[in-house]
DNA sequence: TTTCGCGCTGCAATCGATTGCTGAAGGTCA
DNA sequence: TGACCTTCAGCAATCGATTGCAGCGCGAAA
């Protein structure tokens, strides 16, 4: 199958010459040669104003645009980014969790904005090859790697001989990668502080910390805790798959019955347990009050509405692709630490 | 910049020879050509088990993968679908919005499953040439277009030369292209049956006409209008952007105080409702009820939760992948669709 | 009129993998 | 021992665009 299916046979109706399958069929119905032709149609080299515009005048007429694969085997750079999920956590979790789905809409369009494409891939990282699996074969000027998971090691291994990767993600001591993130433990600590001013004593905390990010929004809470007597915190390792979180959360009810305040790692595993409390007939904000973290748009349309520890996932993205383009370019570039902000709303604060 | 930043330079710890770079290298070390090397790894052609063995098993120690665009230039097939999202209608419309990413991430999933990747391009069509432009320069094997917008003209140019090609959307009389979707009509027909069926008889319809899916859910409104005496249906062309249409619907309300019931052409619209009526004071499902379309998860999220006409969008995208990879194969397809469900919540009918 | 310079264009190599065809090596059979 | 077949590996062309270098032609200067 040497052309596949579809190909360029098609031509508009009344086309002067056949379409063109690529610039040397181009250059023959010019009457120049495939350089001047490339030439003309970047808009590189030397090259007569009058020859440029009368080619790209004929392409255009012609329906004729060169292939990408063409020009990316030759020159090395594809004009796409690679954005990888690694779900080492949960196999079962969906590319389509909440969170995941809105920073990847900002970052496609900050992708869109500089013209390049965006390479989608989620992979399950059963085997230590899965990043540079992606890396080596050479589709993508750069990635995005949207979470550690628990693969640092990984992704420090390969950042070694590839510069143009960013993450999304904690801060970890160790990484010689550059990372975007939030200031997780400041956050975790903010939600903590808002729950104990409350006058909040029994928590918990709703996350698995064997995800970084999770580990450090629990030293937060573990932070703001030592400054206040008497009160104490618990930590329950919460799935992030809706239907295990649901299970997870329902049997720790049941039997936390002093309970008045939860910090959850995530809006979704709040919005679960929102449910979780409100099927019990225990009153939120009243009997619990209860915050999530992203502040993701959920948040604000739960009754009660989401009290949450608001990353700003846009300009994160911004901060992404800002940096990921400026490794492409050959720039030294830092990490950059997200300042996380307390949104206050009814599951906190009565109206 | 002939080799792109970052490139193979990298060795692991002890490796014999120098990382290879491309096919020919790995040949010189195995003292072999690079036809041989090339029908190691791909499997194909004539080669002895031996010499495949022992080629496989070089190429893993010197952490060697070909090079996918090298491939796709001579063989036509890029392993790469392409998932497209044409916003026709609203320019600032974000790519984020929970449906889209609902149906995005269910594509992506099957898409992986089929060891393919995905190449997202989000595209405002202010000109004709947005579709022809993904498809000629060559990147991938096939495309999901997801909604038509108003550009089922476009597709349909496209689609007499270019066969693998789905797309997601209202079934078209005049469409030649493939197309997954719900029965959109019936699932109007649903809605506003169950709406009526509850006594309701000022209803709204809330959604933009101009586009066909929702033309087509307009139609099963009017249709089960048209049996009931006494009852009236306005249309509100609503914005697919939350803050327009919270705007949008805000002006409607104060002035629709007789209304009792609506019919939202999407979930996300049917929440905005939500919230404007609360907000108000006029209780749902007591004063006015409401039921949205998509189910998507957030339907299950609200208080009340939303009643909602149910697409399957893992059906859905399983459809479409399947159809794509069908056509690609050469396969002659068939259109498919899929039927809407209704699913009642506290929207509509108290607990 | 000759020479030099400059602006364009073309030639041909190149990116890296694939694959049809050729032919060498080794085995089988008469 | 010789003819013939099978198996496997290499040669070289190919996919389509890019780009360093060579060279042509024309105008200007001497």
């Amino acid at each position: 199958m040497p052309k596949s299916a579809g190909g360029k046979s098609g031509a508009k109706t009344g086309a002067r010459a056949a379409r063109p399958n690529n610039i040397q069929d181009l250059a023959r119905i010019a009457g120049v040669s495939a350089a001047t032709v490339s030439r003309a149609l970047a808009g590189t080299g030397n090259i007569s104003a009058t020859t440029r515009e009368r080619i790209r005048a004929l392409a255009s007429e012609l329906d004729f645009r060169p292939s990408n694969m063409a020009r990316s085997l030759r020159t090395g750079r594809t004009g796409t980014v690679g954005v990888i999920v690694p779900l080492g956590h949960e196999k079962s979790q969906h590319i389509s969790d909440p969170f995941f789905m809105t920073l990847l809409g900002y970052i496609a369009d900050r992708i869109a904005d500089r013209g390049y494409d965006l390479l989608l891939s989620k992979v399950v990282p059963h085997d230590p090859e899965w990043l540079s699996r992606q890396v080596d074969t050479g589709r993508v000027d750069g990635m995005i790697i949207i979470g550690q998971s628990n693969q640092s090691d990984v992704i420090n291994s390969v950042a070694r001989f590839y510069n143009p990767l960013v993450v999304w993600g904690a801060a970890l001591p160790d990484q010689i990668y550059c990372s975007v993130g939030s200031d997780n433990r400041l956050g975790g600590k903010l939600a903590t502080e808002h729950l104990l001013s409350l006058g909040c004593r029994k928590l918990a905390f709703f996350g698995d910390p064997s995800v970084p990010e999770v580990e450090q929004r629990l030293n937060g809470f573990r932070d703001a805790l030592r400054g206040v007597e008497g009160a104490v915190g618990a930590t329950l390792p919460v799935h992030f798959t809706p239907e295990q979180a649901l299970e997870d959360i329902a049997g720790f009810l049941d039997l936390a019955d002093k309970l008045d305040g939860i910090f959850a790692t995530s809006d979704t595993i709040a919005i679960t347990a929102l449910q979780a409390l409100l099927d019990r007939r225990r009153a939120v904000p009243q009997d619990v009050k209860i915050i999530g973290f992203d502040d993701l748009d959920l948040a604000r349309r739960t009754v009660p509405a989401l009290s949450s520890v608001r990353q700003d996932l846009e300009a994160g993205a911004e901060a992404l692709v800002d940096i990921l383009f400026r490794k492409i370019a050959g720039e030294e570039v830092e990490s950059v630490m997200l300042q996380p902000q307390l949104v206050v709303r009814g599951s906190t604060v009565s109206d």
